[in-house]
DNA sequence: AAAAACTGTATCCGTTGGACACAGTGTACG
DNA sequence: CGTACACTGTGTCCAACGGATACAGTTTTT
């Protein structure tokens, strides 16, 4: 049985330089840098490997000399889009600012890169960039005496906030996501009031500009704080 | 200018029997039926519309009489697999206990049709189930104090981590989800420890069972809550 | 010099979503 | 009552996709 490269193997380890035979011209990281600018620019669903040939100069099958398929080519595109995680906290602020400062970072590389919220759902391999921001998170949050569990958890919720924000906000054109949503759902609910009552009301409101990050943030890191504060 | 069938329209307006002609043998509810079975079955990659045409016994062409393709079937499969919302809240527990169940049930229909998760990210389209789920939300919050945008913000924040610790859960076999999840990562830092010590530090500690969903809605509520406590 | 290892390429295939023309069927109107 | 029309389901066709395989060219080792 030949060595079946996998997708970790291809995030984790990066692949010895060959001894004999004509240098490669590609390399995992143009590749991937190239489906990237793609998926930027079109979208998850304009990803072709033809297109990403073609960007690089060659043709379809050379591709697949350095990427097994194309799974493997965007576990790679999104380790590389979501990048290096941000530098260990500044010991000023603590635990909360720093964690705040980690989900708006994590929010604006949704943003940068929608399509990779397309591409991290279901069951999928993580990548060192990956693990490297859930480090950050953790290291934040040892000393505050939570069990390893809640501090996976709180990562979790905060980096679901971010996504899901993200998500909102990616599809609307620019400039002001949230309200580009209450306007489109306002037009479905229009003759549908006395369906959706509090729901219109509430949309109704002036829509005090996009505050959904903040609320989230806020509300979540309150509730770990409460959850500190009775530790001690 | 024919009369262009959108996503929108299907989902909000069900199409009118025609007057002549042969009555037909498929409904939109039917296919969307069959769609919703294969995606539980074998997931959203094996939705194809061959198959859900031969679950019908009809031509893949059919179903193009009914839907205008294979994205505005998927939304319908959406708003159908996520279903009525639950009834509106008994008024024992107040908004708390209410939003707390509504974000539970949520999770579980997400847990049930793990494929709705692929389906809805990205910009698209809301069906009335949809938009039903968040009047519910937004009816539990309306006495409450809270700012409409407030209130449009919490259930989004609920929403959302339910999604994700849905997403988190799916592709893993079965019975303890964060186990997997917390083994899955582990066989990766396995030999680089030192590269990410506190996360696996946390991950070294026993996982007390699945509680990654309770977590964050305590969080999220309790964060809420410090909301409005402060507002009276 | 020759073999071995590796590259990029050309060609082929099955499957996918979808366009289009057509034949069958049922209703409405003359 | 018959005919025209509207609507259904089907058969055929197509471009694009991911991928397999076989092959030719290039560089290093022996």
């Amino acid at each position: 049985m030949a060595t079946e490269t996998t997708a970790i193997t291809l995030l984790w380890e990066q692949p010895a330089a060959p001894k004999r035979g004509p240098k490669p011209t590609l390399s995992l990281d143009t590749i991937a840098t190239a489906g990237i600018e793609i998926a930027d620019a079109d979208g998850l669903a304009a990803l072709t490997m033809q297109r990403v040939a073609e960007r690089l100069g060659v043709t379809k099958m050379a591709l697949y000399r350095y990427v097994p398929g194309k799974v493997e080519l965007v576990a790679l595109m999104v380790d590389l889009a979501i990048g290096e995680p941000p530098p260990p906290a500044a010991v000023a602020g603590g635990w909360r600012q720093t964690l705040d400062s980690w989900a708006r970072q994590m929010y604006d590389r949704f943003r940068a890169h929608p399509w990779a919220l397309e591409a991290t759902v279901g069951a999928r391999a993580f990548g060192p960039n990956e693990l490297g921001w859930l480090e950050q998170a953790t290291a934040a949050l040892a000393g505050t005496g939570l069990a390893g569990s809640e501090i996976l958890d709180t990562a979790a919720t905060l980096a679901g906030h971010a996504r899901v924000i993200a998500q909102q906000a990616a599809g609307t054109p620019a400039g002001a996501p949230e309200q580009a949503m209450g306007d489109a759902m306002g037009a479905m609910l229009a003759g549908r009031e006395e369906r959706f009552p509090t729901l219109s009301a509430a949309l109704a409101e002036p829509a005090g500009k996009d505050q959904a990050l903040d609320f989230g943030l806020r509300c979540i890191l309150d509730g770990v704080e409460l959850l500190i504060s009775r530790l001690n």
